[in-house]
DNA sequence: CAATCACCGAGGCAAATTGCCACACCCCTC
DNA sequence: GAGGGGTGTGGCAATTTGCCTCGGTGATTG
């Protein structure tokens, strides 16, 4: 089944895309990175075969939207997955409107990149989320997001969230559970 | 342009139908309703016409995703426009995978229920939400569709938010802005 | 009809959290 | 070595939260 991949990861993070890559590697996949649209362009002009393409949405001044359909127009099986820091439901109905196969929101772990690219996304439509999740919860995810599209600059991300740095920087020590860097997570 | 759209409205909160549809008809357009999948086949087999389909997908026992292929099955060109209470990106990527044109989480007004059926979303595709909402603004309507997905019962959407119902009493009465009751955004 | 139940609204108070200022460090650049 | 960001930390007043308590209302039930 898994016969090695042939992945594209495109992610204008060096670092991350590096530690990415690199837990993806370890998944028994061959990995390509770029790291802007021009890129990625020549790059699969080049490329013998793609199974599947991880696409930061936000590239600098590039849009991973816009690689979606290059991307398929050269490997029509090829599967892209959305990925974004900050992600809204119509950026997602956006990307899979354009023939993305999935979206994901940072920080997301190799195996959740690997899960989302594999799954049916149509098929496993019912879940409805009987559990609204907890204010806590929300605001921890969304802190994590905020952090990360900040580059985990904690001073600006506090500003983003309109709170104060202080109080940020409180809160991020007091969660006990979960990774307390996306790093963690992005690399595995 | 707008010639008297037909549209097809499901959703199993009588009240909110009958105010949503309303609404949608002071809007020069022409609106069938139904509370359940059962209703909604039967009737899609009667009608003659339809443009666009204003689906929740939380019918109690039924899944609004699951009425998506019959309609389009009947009427190709209808649009359809997925409604949830507490919506999520995969549900959104899910509906989208099955022919939703797009998705929205309540409280929507008959303005951007009709703006969102008419839009494309694919073309929208790059508002780079380059404003990370502030904490606030993310807690405000994440309750707000905790509330509307509780049918407004207050103590149910604290616990549900994890919170204390005295707080969420406070909260709600603080909030100056948008409207204390989703039934008036549902209503207009 | 009275009892009960499930809500909402509100007061009060201790405990926790937040905003804010201040200061010590680091690292980097000019 | 003098700034300019960023982080980590302490302290303190102001705000917010959790929690308990009451009173009121509407629907249901005996």
């Amino acid at each position: 089944m898994t016969h090695t991949l042939h992945l594209l990861l495109v992610e204008d993070d060096e670092l991350l895309a590096e530690q990415t890559a690199q837990a993806l590697g370890r998944r028994n996949t061959h990995v390509s990175v770029a790291h802007d649209a021009a890129t990625t362009l020549s790059l699969i002009s080049e490329l013998e075969q793609l199974d599947g393409a991880v696409l930061d949405q936000n590239l600098g001044q590039d849009n991973g939207l816009d690689l979606i359909i290059p991307i398929q127009q050269r490997f029509p099986h090829c599967k892209v997955l959305l990925l974004t820091g900050y992600g809204s439901i119509a950026a997602a109905v956006a990307a899979t409107h354009r023939g993305a196969h999935n979206y994901l929101t940072k920080p997301a772990s190799a195996s959740e990149i690997l899960e989302a690219l594999q799954a049916d996304p149509a098929s496993l439509g019912s879940p409805l989320p009987a559990t609204p999740p907890s204010l806590q919860r929300l605001e921890w995810e969304h802190i994590q997001r905020t952090l990360d599209a900040h580059d985990g600059n904690i001073s600006r991300a506090a500003e983003a969230l309109g709170i104060h740095r202080r109080t940020l920087q409180r809160r991020l020590k007091k969660r006990p559970s979960a990774s307390q860097y996306q790093r963690e997570k992005g690399a595995d």
